[in-house]
DNA sequence: CCAAATCTTTGAATCGTTTCATTGTTACGA
DNA sequence: TCGTAACAATGAAACGATTCAAAGATTTGG
């Protein structure tokens, strides 16, 4: 219930003056032994805790970054978030995180929640086209990277995976492995990972001239779209099946893998070769642990704090868009056929 | 670049008194129609955002709440933080959100962050004993409500779920499906949650004569602990095998499923009826969609938010704990079994 | 038309920290 | 012993909002 101690309350009870309780906190170079002692005995027996609110106040801005992310429920934000709050602790700052929801008008209410806080900068993944509020920000000293989004470099830093890279690794493991009839599932088409990954698809592809690649939509990214994928590919002919499945994410995987398996007739990876795209926690657990191309998540929250300090530190309107590359991870479910049967 | 505008620029601007503008912001009735209108352009003009951390300095209080949870990435706390969020916003405070990661150090230092940002309150779920560092907050003006974790009424509030009542729902439900040989899935029984499960699952049984209940222990809660547990019951004797099974999660529920499912002798729900945990967002899209438990994550985060808000209004030193029972979640997985056969 | 009551506006004081010019202290060589 | 340099400690000013007593303006009733 006590006002907690100022201070000035420490000054007086060391029996200082406040400017040299500051520098013990501060510059404890500056003081010497004795006094230095003094004062932390009587911040110890005070109890004091700085008021960062009065320390911003007069510094012009806060210690800590804002965070916006799209979902926190989503594995890879979860992610980028622990990773960017690690490497924001580093620094001395801490990250204010806001959960956007897809909701454009979320998104704005952080937006002035973090400017009425002072935020040092803000790290992004929008929504809606935020960019005009952006600019703003940035006028007002208040730099911005956008995550998970390639951006115009004169515009803004920004983190970002190459999903089309992803696309062509996951294909190129498929025919590495010695697969000829790929699909690619994901669907909408319209979403633009969606998009990416088929087109790196693509390109492996056609590096082998026998090799084909028949692209199923489907109804969504979920477990369920996968599975209905499934469930038609199980009524073909064993014949016109393709040997080799890239799905555009692991949820779609699985529910392929749970069609197919069902079934005792195809096995994986024996008949089929399964790979998906983000590496879940259920990819290793899957009845067959599941292949899957892995984003640097990590990465991706390290390095928007990295250049956001960078942003901080200099003032040139030159600006860095990181591109990071996926990474494969091989499982049972793209074994080669012969290893499996050897086994 | 500019520094942004104050509230004494706005006054200048708007030429009139900063007390002026302050009272346009906090109480626009005590402000003309005129004086107000002319403020309100100025604002607009200048693109004036408060500066929250003078506003904090002056009112002593943040209008943040700290709410640290066990681990972001768990679905259960996602869910929480989200129902605290939104509710906190209604009230007009923001959630500063710092993730422990069951790491008693990282706990520390998010409350050393909340006390320098001097917060209104706090939320937490424990890791470590901090109830010495609470202790030291209440005195400071800054109270707690413990989440996830049930506490002395005279020393906090609280809020958590029944782990009994969850169990008893389970084995009730198989009960009630037909099944009497019951076995529980669970381990290391020192865990709270699974022991609290099993005793709510024992209580159930007793209330059947001719009903049993086996325990079998399993080595963590993970779909591959899950797997080997079902292994072993696979390889038993037909006569000999539970006819329901309750998990004490998700994802042991999960494991145990692949591999009933995987020998195509044992069917689910005809042969073994399956129950799990958590209700997560893979139980509706397994193989045999799964029946669960379902906690009341949104009620925990909202009432964890009304409870401090209860504890901010009233100095009394009277505190609630609010106890909340979960909820049973009927899917395929435990249909009756005449059900299923005749569907 | 005036006094009283009500409504508006004013601006200095305040919150707790950091900064920095100034003052005070000590040590050392000449 | 004195002058100087190096080191320590001081405390007023500043950051930007809110508060509130007081002054000023306007309305009301007689």
């Amino acid at each position: 219930m006590n006002r907690s101690a100022s201070i000035k309350d420490v000054a007086n009870h060391a029996s200082v003056a406040v400017g040299t309780v500051s520098n013990v906190l501060n510059y404890p170079d500056r003081v010497s032994q004795r006094t230095k002692e003094r004062v932390l005995r009587a911040i110890d027996e005070l109890g004091f805790v700085r008021n960062d609110a009065a320390r911003q106040l007069r510094a012009g801005h806060s210690r800590t970054i804002g965070l916006i992310v799209l979902d926190v429920g989503n594995p890879f934000f979860t992610s980028v978030v622990r990773a960017a709050e690690d490497a924001a602790a580093l620094q001395g700052s801490a990250v204010l995180l806001g959960d956007s929801g897809h909701n454009a008008s979320r998104e704005s209410n952080y937006i002035d929640l973090f400017q009425e806080q002072r935020v040092q900068g803000l790290l992004i993944s929008p929504v809606g086209d935020v960019t005009a509020r952006l600019d703003v920000l940035r006028e007002r000293g208040i730099p911005t990277v956008l995550v998970d989004r390639l951006a115009d470099e004169n515009q803004y830093s920004s983190v970002s995976v190459d999903d089309d890279a992803g696309g062509y690794l996951a294909a190129r493991h498929l025919l590495d492995t010695g697969r000829r009839r790929l699909a690619y599932v994901g669907g909408p088409a319209s979403i633009r990972q969606v998009a990416d990954r088929l087109q790196g698809a693509r390109r492996a592809v056609k590096e082998e001239p026998d090799a084909t690649l028949e692209v199923l939509d489907s109804d969504g990214q979920t477990v369920l779209a996968g599975r209905s994928v499934g469930n038609m590919l199980v009524e073909r002919g064993r014949a016109d099946l393709p040997d080799g499945i890239f799905c555009a994410n692991d949820l779609l995987a699985l529910g392929v893998m749970q069609s197919l398996t069902m079934t005792h007739t195809l096995r994986i990876p024996e008949d089929i070769a399964l790979i998906g795209y983000d590496d879940i926690d259920f990819a290793v657990s899957a009845v067959v642990p599941l292949s899957s191309i892995r984003q640097p998540t990590e990465a991706l929250g390290r390095t928007a704090i990295e250049l956001l300090a960078e942003e901080l530190e200099s003032n040139n309107p030159r600006h860095r868009a990181v591109i990071f590359t996926p990474e494969l991870v091989v499982r049972q479910s793209t074994a080669p056929a012969q290893d499996v049967s050897a086994g």
